[in-house]
DNA sequence: GCGCCGATTGGCT
DNA sequence: GCCAATCGGCGCC
């Protein structure tokens, strides 16, 4: 097995992904970006994680994506504008969530990086992370934006800006794509939008499938 | 203006 | 496996 922790950026680094290649459709750009990489340089620290999992969320038609219904807001707007650039939102109060939008301009869709392989920068990642062990840096979203320092003031920011840049991954060796549906959506669950590397244990756990039934409310 | 709830995580049973 | 934490966005009064 390879050991991709270069302790300097190598090959895998070599080849930023063309703009063009987010500009089509989330579920096809989705499982492509399994085995690219992604990586910050947050804080003047360069650090990357090969991606290993992803989820493709669409525009109105889709009911699990942010521009499903409401049109276009403050917080979604970034989903609209021009592609291979970075949609970064605030959830549950502690996490930032990173997409990479995708379809020419106007057109709402994005790809949110769910888990990363981490292979470079692993002491400051480890650090944000407050000391966890390699395999808990970055399986999940919340995790993998603390350990590549991705915040709101990511949002909107372009791909290759210099802060944030997806390269070409290891092809041509083949990755076994696994399909599933999305993790922890209340609707659009039963899209079979979700994908992730087989083999790799640095994917998520989490909640695929329709929300926990939940017990009987005390009414009064 | 008010209240509910989330594209989650981490700690505890 | 279950559940609290935590706060901005969005729906609705």
């Amino acid at each position: 097995m390879i050991d991709n922790r270069d302790p300097a950026p190598g090959p895998l680094l070599r080849t930023p992904l063309a703009p063009g290649f987010f500009e089509r459709d989330p579920s096809v750009v989705a499982p492509e970006l399994l085995g690219c990489v992604l990586a910050s340089t947050a804080g003047g620290v360069l650090t990357a994680g090969r991606i290993v999992e992803t989820e493709a969320y669409l525009g109105s038609a889709d009911a699990g994506s942010h521009a499903a219904t409401r049109g276009i807001t403050k917080r979604n707007q970034v989903m609209y504008g021009p592609p291979a650039t970075a949609y970064v939102y605030f959830t549950y109060g502690n996490h930032h969530m990173i997409n990479l939008v995708c379809l020419p301009e106007g057109e709402a869709g994005a790809v949110l990086v769910r888990a990363l392989e981490p292979v470079h920068g692993l002491d400051a990642m480890t650090a944000r992370r407050h000391g966890r062990p390699l395999r808990e840096l970055c399986n999940g979203p919340g995790k993998l934006t603390q350990a590549l320092g991705v915040d709101l003031s990511d949002n909107g920011i372009a791909l290759g800006s210099g802060r944030l840049s997806v390269y070409d991954g290891e092809r041509p060796f083949a990755i076994d794509v696994a399909v599933s549906g999305r993790v922890g959506l209340s609707a659009g669950f039963e899209l079979e939008l979700r994908y992730y590397e087989k083999n790799s244990s640095f994917v998520s756990r989490g909640r695929t499938g329709p929300p926990a039934a939940k017990r009987a409310t005390p009414s009064k």
